[in-house]
DNA sequence: TTGCATAACGGAACCGTGTTCCATATCTTA
DNA sequence: TAAGATATGGAACACGGTTCCGTTATGCAA
């Protein structure tokens, strides 16, 4: 739960230790990393960060790599794809929330309280980046790389938090994890500049049909 | 409430009349509109229908022109951007499900139920058409035809809905119509194939929660 | 019917994306 | 220090929306 400073989530400076997968460092019988490389990849993460802060998740990778004085070759060497160049750089963030997840658990007054919470904290990770629409969706396939570590590192987490808020007799709405934090992050994911549309206040009406008992439609 | 067969949306077939914008006769002083003109409106206009409902909404502008059989141009020239092609085309569907507000507000057993029912037409719609989300989003400036359209014809319609279930006391949630139709639409704007995600159930789950007093939240 | 001004057209060209290629430079190791 | 694996830069490619511009077809008047 390093790389975070001021809020939760709303860091996204150079200050973290750069691990776009394993950096450990036994590499036996083969040959040492070359140093440019790691310390390209840094810049590259470093750059990432930035530039994400202040253009967007959108931003062209062209702009990164410039920012981090490297070619785009450079940069796919080590990010192969867009979509984990963005999940290395967010991934100490998506980390942090999940682990609120437990603390929040024994730290609110009931489960629900925590859900509700934990939701929200959630929504202003979301909703500080702009535009991890694009990201969020997923190509065609079905799984961009940000979308699986959600799904691995949150789904469980909330599955958890639901649990309890079941047991507790709070949530009684047949809704799994994946399908609530899923509809959240399509929610927020648009990240409107429109004062007329608040997020918070639609995933609170979300969160309080948990519970309602389900109703049929049609 | 033409160009609808089957059930109330899922037409995309070419048998409608072709109204890009207003076909009006009366051309007084002026020249009248050249009749190739107007053939390949139409053509245009069934291409984009067809098209769409077999490769999606997201299928390139080159492909719908040369399935009608004309060039990139021509298209322009009716429809000055993408977003007014799939606008038009789907214009006489947004259509009919505001008109089936005021029915289902009659037919239903109360206007909470007309309004689940009227939420989940909505997402019917929606839901047939792959890749609106691209659409739905907006660009930059901030509106994009279709939701322009959307929020003109719909929301008034569900403001109608909500007052009425407002009246009954069975809504109780501070939401505008507004923005319960743009959570829909996000919602349901990525219409995942995938099948542990039953957009339905979330919509409802949302839909529940307008019987609930407002949370606190954090 | 003919001529002409002009609305409408086709398709190449432009711009901005993500991604790949490959000749070249750099680093590790012996 | 030299060989060879590794990494790099930047041009090139694919593909999307949109625009440009020389050419064509049409409506109207004579």
């Amino acid at each position: 739960m390093q790389c975070l400073n001021g809020t939760v989530f709303h860091n996204t400076s150079a200050t973290c230790d750069h691990s776009g997968v394993d950096t450990s460092e036994p590499r036996p019988a083969t040959r040492r990393r070359r140093t440019d490389a790691k310390r390209n990849e840094g810049a590259l993460l470093d750059a990432a960060a930035s530039v994400f802060a202040t253009s967007g998740v959108d931003a062209p990778v062209r702009e990164v790599a410039a920012a981090a004085g490297v070619g785009v070759a450079t940069l796919y060497r080590h990010f192969p794809t867009r979509s984990d160049l963005v999940v290395a750089v967010y991934r100490h963030q998506v980390d942090a929330c999940a682990e609120a997840g437990p603390a929040l658990l024994e730290s609110a007054g009931s489960p629900f309280a925590a859900i509700l919470s934990w939701i929200h904290l959630f929504v202003d990770f979301l909703g500080t980046k702009h535009g991890l629409a694009r990201v969020w969706e997923g190509d065609p396939d079905g799984f961009t790389g940000l979308h699986v570590l959600f799904v691995e590192r949150l789904v469980p987490v909330l599955t958890d938090m639901l649990e309890a808020a079941r047991a507790s007799g709070e949530v009684v709405a047949p809704i799994t994890a994946y399908q609530l934090i899923r509809a959240v992050g399509d929610l927020v994911a648009f990240t409107p500049v429109d004062p007329d549309y608040d997020v918070r206040k639609i995933v609170t009406l979300l969160v309080s049909g948990l519970r309602q008992p389900q109703l049929e439609h049609r």
